[in-house]
DNA sequence: AGCAGAGCGGAACGATCCGTTCCAGTGCTA
DNA sequence: TAGCACTGGAACGGATCGTTCCGCTCTGCT
């Protein structure tokens, strides 16, 4: 059988620049992680396998979104791959979905940086919770917690991101502009509720949980309000979140 | 016909003569609606039968709350019941859900008709909100649409759900308290951000969503603000949910 | 008292799904 | 050209879940 494949071979691929990388599989995960500058596409299978490696990672970004629970064989068919071609960078499915989960805290923490670097502290936070929508990091983050065990350095990363979101909450405090019985943790429930509004198109889910970040935004503005009911959210109130399902 | 199966197992433990049923529970309901409805509460198997009607679709309904795909069997368990009472009464799980959804709806109809009395727009339109945050119908009716074929009845009653709805902001936009910007199809959305707060705990989870829904609801208010972005949400972005699970 | 059967608990069954393994190709690379 | 890194996808084994089935209890009636 499958005497007919189909011939979607003979990319377009650049000259075979033969690097000296000794062929290790995990060297090519860590080059393309590690360096961001532009290389010399490789060419052949191991360039493929090397173009592969993010093309799987950003098609099980894009399937997990959409469904926390998908199989692996959507990850793979979506990034147009064989499942083996997945196992071989990621030994289980587990391993997947950590480094997809840590990626977004990473993402996370950076998206944090970039918005305090705003004088404003008002208009810090409100860039801070525009950028984490727009990136889809949130929902990402939190509905894969759970099912993996964490590991230290992604606690460390979650403390961190923790007290960045609470740096931003207190500068934006100091600034008069946030109602005073906001706390850091409203945020992380607040941006929940953002990631809950969910469209078929993409693009037109981005836009709507805009709408809403809006309005919550408004929402968050100091004014002669009302103060907010029921006692804030704690911290170990958001815990559960990154222990292994245990109980529900 | 009865054919000859004794190699079927002999309960362990002595004289094998164990009652099933423990009364415990569905003693002391039976005891609660039998002096409050003043009905000579049926006493027996068969009364017991009409009880567990009632105690099964409460289950269900907090049951799926928790988890929209949750196992039959943990339905009875939750009733306190076996999985053959539950069959006895719903030919099928979808038709379980499609009953806990009508409900739900039905549900919802009534918190927007009684919300409606308040003679203030504005105070209809918040103490509407209120209600179905605070009865928890709305995640209920939307996790679970699309997981069974819906009754023309149901698709009859999403309409009056949508028109009482859809009169209700008419009402406070005429008030003037609403913004301008905000129509009706938006009070699905912005429930649906509620319904996604969740913490291990049911009262606090109700207590946490009434924090964000005022937080929502004064976004809502009309100032001097600036205007929503992006094209408000159109009743045809919101009906993929009433079809049957198809495509993502 | 005795019997027919409504009602029930829960094991068993079959279908489905999913993570992982395995193997036979394929086409670079040496 | 030979070897082998890499791949697609079928196959496998375990888990889950909806539904059925069977033996039992206990009621309602004669």
């Amino acid at each position: 059988m499958a005497k007919s494949r189909e011939t979607k071979k003979a990319r377009p691929g650049g000259p075979a620049v033969t690097s000296p990388v000794e062929p290790t599989v995990t060297l090519a995960i860590a080059d393309v992680l590690g360096s961001a500058h532009a290389e010399p596409a490789l060419a052949g299978r191991r360039g493929q396998a090397a173009r592969n490696d993010g093309t799987i990672l950003e098609a099980a970004r894009t399937v997990f979104l959409a469904d926390p629970k998908a199989p692996v064989s959507a990850v793979a068919k979506a990034a147009g791959v064989g499942i083996s071609a997945l196992y071989r960078r990621w030994p289980a499915k587990e391993d997947l979905l950590r480094q997809l989960c840590s990626d977004g805290l990473d993402r996370f923490i950076a998206e944090a940086e970039a918005a305090a670097a705003l004088k404003d502290g008002w208009a810090a936070l409100a860039d801070f919770l525009r950028r984490v929508v727009a990136a889809d990091v949130h929902s990402l983050t939190v509905h894969l917690a759970g099912t993996f065990t964490p590991t230290p350095e992604m606690g460390e990363a979650a403390n961190r991101a923790n007290s960045l979101a609470a740096a931003l909450v207190r500068r934006a405090h100091k600034s008069g502009r946030l109602r005073r019985d906001v706390v850091a943790e409203d945020l992380t429930l607040l941006l929940e509720g953002c990631a809950a509004v969910r469209v078929p198109d993409p693009v037109r889910t981005a836009e709507l949980r805009r709408r809403y970040l809006e309005l919550q935004l408004d929402g968050l503005s100091a004014d002669d309000r009302s103060a907010l009911p029921g006692p804030a959210p704690s911290g170990n109130e958001l815990n559960w979140r990154w222990q292994t399902r245990g109980s529900s």
